[in-house]
DNA sequence: GATGAATGAGCGTTCATTCAT
DNA sequence: CATGAATGAACGCTCATTCAT
């Protein structure tokens, strides 16, 4: 087995644990013994769990970005960039419910307060397009004139907590309420005439 | 020591470490100690650290809803009604970080799913003052005719988001942000003209 | 109450618990609660858990020693008087199954160990009617002349371990049977001719 | 070390604890102490330690009969073979007190029950070598029409009774007393004339 | 005298991490 | 390198005993 084959079955081992048990229902022997490696052995690709956890984050971060991109064209209109972006999220969260349990134990940990500190306040410098819209929807008064973190809340805040209600069950979300939720968050976003 | 005393004094502790450090970052011993008694003492007023943590939740909600009802007045319009309960709901949470950080690691932790299963689906027969406000919006047609799990998701998801956003210093939440962030919320719920 | 009547509560409490569920099956407080009387009580009347242990046993001991003696006329022959022992202590313990299983417990644990030593050794001076018949069968050459210690354990040995087994309900002891095992047990011990 | 040599070390250790304390007086971390190896270590040998009790047992049951069955021939007369058997026995028990010492604990516990009735009633199919010689004596008519249960207590009560005397110095057992001893639980068990 | 709340040492068990093989 | 046996600190919880009321 390569290299990076050995280093994304641990990773992927570990991710489904931890979502579907917690951090703390995921023990380095389990995930080892899901990975069908030593348990030594991951503390060659990981330094300790704390990375492990924080690399996983990393590597979703980048999947879920990259299947926001998809299609996505700057050239569109404000809204329809917005309800492209919000169902992409809403669309990924639900067909992957592992990868998005992991990210809410993340974001629910003090890993996560750590990391949403580090994207707030520089100390990363990777393009965020939700910024950028945002920052473009302000410029051409089209969306509220509140903080970032507030529109990050109004766009993000119902996402999530219907992801949730979804993956666990509470709601069945089709094409068309995914859209239409979407859409509500937009109107919570924009400008009331 | 008064026999609530006592109590309250371990149930302030718990809820403290369990804000501060997490369910797991709260063991019992370090519990008492911040409470100053002994380690079995706390098994005097708490079956298991599972009760604690379920009645530290109980004693939180009737504190909150108790708050949320204060100066509530049910011959208000719709959208002052709301406006009233989610700049209470996010007044206490900012008011009350640590009381807003044990919500947080409840509810996302099997008790909480637990809960909010019972709560959605019956098993309870507490009035709940939203659920009423939402039915009450869907027969005016003044709110959007979404499932009530989407409803609760567009009203509550970005005040939890931009409750915890506050507390982490992430953004400053005066008064008149805490309005426009409840505004905006009520325009995520409307009906568009 | 008075005093004797509470110090019988809890003995009769405590053998209860320990017949049931072993010594460590009886925790002060379970024996105070069934005693209904307050656990820092039981410290009245027994300095501690071990005395309340012996003095149980003393209790019962002289109880099941006046059991056994009454009806028992030496005159009768030794072997008449061997069964009239042997078939009481069976009864006894099949009617008294709480008393039974506190004295396997009490026996078979560092108590009975060092009980059964001072028994042997002098240490007491209680006269022990067992070890009268045995003697005077061994002056008649009625019964093999073999230690007293193995006397006892031909004569006593079958008792406790069928005793047990009827209240485990692997055997059911009718009065028949009861009169053959003890007959049996005298086959041991009498000189065959 | 072996992985075997490791696992006697645990389990000779917690043995000769249980033999001398009781189960409540071997924690685990004394036996692992005892062991010369760490508390968790245990565990990845004996699931828990109830199972490590019984394997014990299982073993220690193994051994016993290994060394019954040692010079045994079905050919020779009941009483032979009975005196074998029980002189057999005795002598293990004497010449490994603490096996002894753990057997009588085990036998006098829950654990001990269990097994009992499993033996007595079928659930296991391990021939016995005790129950096939009683079958043979009863359809014989050399020995007394009792129930097996009863059987049993005559045979082996006294063994029992006087090997624990003997390893609590109460008695010394040579040769000469373990046949007359044998010879006379047998007298019990035999038809008389 | 009687109470029962308080104590804290001790229990069985888990698990992140190390290191000899 | 990869392994997985070994570790031991830490966990949730129990209970014999004490002592203020």
């Amino acid at each position: 087995m390569a290299r990076l084959e050995k280093r994304d079955e641990i990773a992927r081992a570990a991710l489904e644990l931890i979502a579907e048990n917690g951090f703390h229902g995921a023990p380095m022997a389990m995930i080892a013994e899901k990975a069908r490696v030593g348990a030594g052995t991951i503390y060659r690709y990981f330094e300790n769990k704390d990375v492990l956890i924080n690399e996983l984050y990393r590597d979703l971060e980048e999947r879920l970005c990259s299947v926001l991109m998809k299609g996505y064209s700057p050239e569109k209109p404000l809204r329809a960039r917005f309800i492209h972006l919000g169902a992409a999220v809403l669309r990924y969260c639900i067909f992957n419910p592992l990868d998005f349990r992991f990210l809410e134990q993340f974001h629910n940990s003090p890993y996560g307060v750590v990391h949403r500190r580090d994207k707030l306040f520089g100390k990363t410098d990777q393009k965020d397009v939700y910024r950028e819209l945002f920052e473009e929807g302000l410029a051409q008064q089209a969306i509220k004139d509140l903080p970032m973190v507030v529109l990050y809340a109004l766009a993000f805040g119902p996402l999530i907590t219907v992801a949730r209600d979804h993956i666990l069950g509470f709601v069945v979300l089709d094409d068309s309420l995914i859209e239409h939720t979407v859409m509500a968050c937009w109107d919570g976003l924009k400008r009331q005439a």
